[in-house]
DNA sequence: GAGTGGTCTAGACCACGAG
DNA sequence: TCGTGGTCTAGACCACTCA
């Protein structure tokens, strides 16, 4: 047992959530009723739901009331486009695609090796589950590379068919870098993947590179941490060769 | 300017660590000083330390002091070993490793795909940057794959020196898993990292595969979000086979 | 308008660290 | 022993949501 009382607390609400005393999508009590119940002060009851929303248990609605996160599909990032596509099977899944021309500010003309203020197609994906927003994604392509007007596949939670949509369109992609890290959500963020302020984030910055070395697409993926992974296969080459073979 | 009276205490704060008012290291004013500065009570004035906490500016020791966290080189995990071999000439960090027989628990089990309670060596590598410790890596190793004892290595932070003697010893590594999730710490894991209950860290499973599918090696690293990343590039089999004629 | 969560205050007691 | 951060209390006002 816990010896903080806000561990406490947010240890027995857990095993609620968990043995289903609390339904997928119930409501909480009220912060007042778990004072009651639990004989604490707000603060501490306050503490105890915090923990739990940056584990992702729980999500709190200003105005609204606490309640229990539905649960959707893991999220796997991965090298193996196979696995990704997969992903685009799941009917629960929507996503909604807005693109837009932008200029290059001083992070995306580092990311994508362009002048700075060139011209750039952005596309900012937002995908949900049932109505949960679950994942936040912005793809660049610099002007001129690609040049249909918008994506015309089933788009991708992870904007994958722009990848996709590339390979259609003769562009070879010859490496993809991606440059992940932990860290928690900007406020925006945080508010568009409803989840709090202290939820780790899993960020991919995915870069892939033509056989010049031009980069032909840039990605910004922010994931919330708890149910989401990169997954990354490397076969050693001299392996792969006699395998192949 | 931001509204929260918390969050522009963190601001004011963040602003004298960036522009060297508060140096590397230093100890801020305690907390009864910083309510009476910016007249605060002291819950807001610790839920702006905590932001700070969060983002790895600061160090807060129980009975000692709040300080500024001393800045640390970036861990960069990357599949290119050469890049990851690199770190082993920093030689201000220091590495301790700590080797032990255990048996597989089921985590272990279904990970290295051994049966439970098979025995493992674990290497338990901290490594330290002057005085602060900013890495956790555990390797497991199969009993029976490596007959060296000990790695008689330089160790590295993340524990690539096993995979080198895994090399020596002839040992084939012919794939390799990574999987990466963004997540807060264990309370153990923070105090090991000294880092905040709520800074998310890097979690990254590894896995070493030989060309009959055995797992020879896995490695649970924990690593600070704020100063660690994952970098993998991957090139596409047609354009390596083309360049490596 | 009633109820909810978001923020802030003022004060208390405790556990830990260092001289 | 004394100052520090860790925890908790009791109460207040505000902003937001929804009937």
């Amino acid at each position: 047992m816990p010896a903080n009382r806000y561990a406490h607390i947010a240890s027995r609400i857990r095993d609620r959530i968990g043995d289903g005393t609390l339904a997928t999508g119930a409501r909480l009590p009220a912060e007042t009723d778990l004072m009651a119940e639990f004989a604490a002060s707000r603060p501490t009851v306050r503490q105890a739901l915090e923990v739990l929303e940056n584990e992702g248990l729980i999500v709190r609605r200003h105005g609204s009331g606490t309640y229990v996160r539905p649960v959707s599909d893991r999220i796997v990032y991965s090298n193996d486009r196979l696995a990704a596509d997969k992903r685009n099977a799941d009917a629960t899944v929507k996503v909604v695609v807005t693109r837009s021309e932008v200029r290059a500010d001083n992070r995306l003309s580092a990311l994508l090796g362009v002048r700075p203020d060139s011209r750039l197609t952005e596309y900012v994906y937002r995908s949900f589950h049932v109505t949960a927003p679950y994942s936040l994604a912005r793809i660049y392509v610099p002007f001129g590379v690609l040049t249909e007007t918008a994506p015309d596949l089933d788009p991708s939670p992870l904007g994958d068919d722009i990848r996709e949509q590339l390979s259609r369109a003769g562009v070879r992609v010859a490496a993809t870098m991606s440059r992940i890290s932990a860290r928690l959500p900007q406020p925006h963020e945080a508010d568009d993947l409803r989840i709090g302020n202290s939820t780790a984030v899993l960020n991919i910055e995915r870069v892939s590179i033509d056989s010049n070395g031009q980069v032909v697409e840039a990605a910004l993926l922010v994931l919330p941490g708890y149910n989401a992974e990169a997954v990354f296969t490397t076969h050693s080459l001299v392996h792969e060769l006699e395998t192949t073979r």
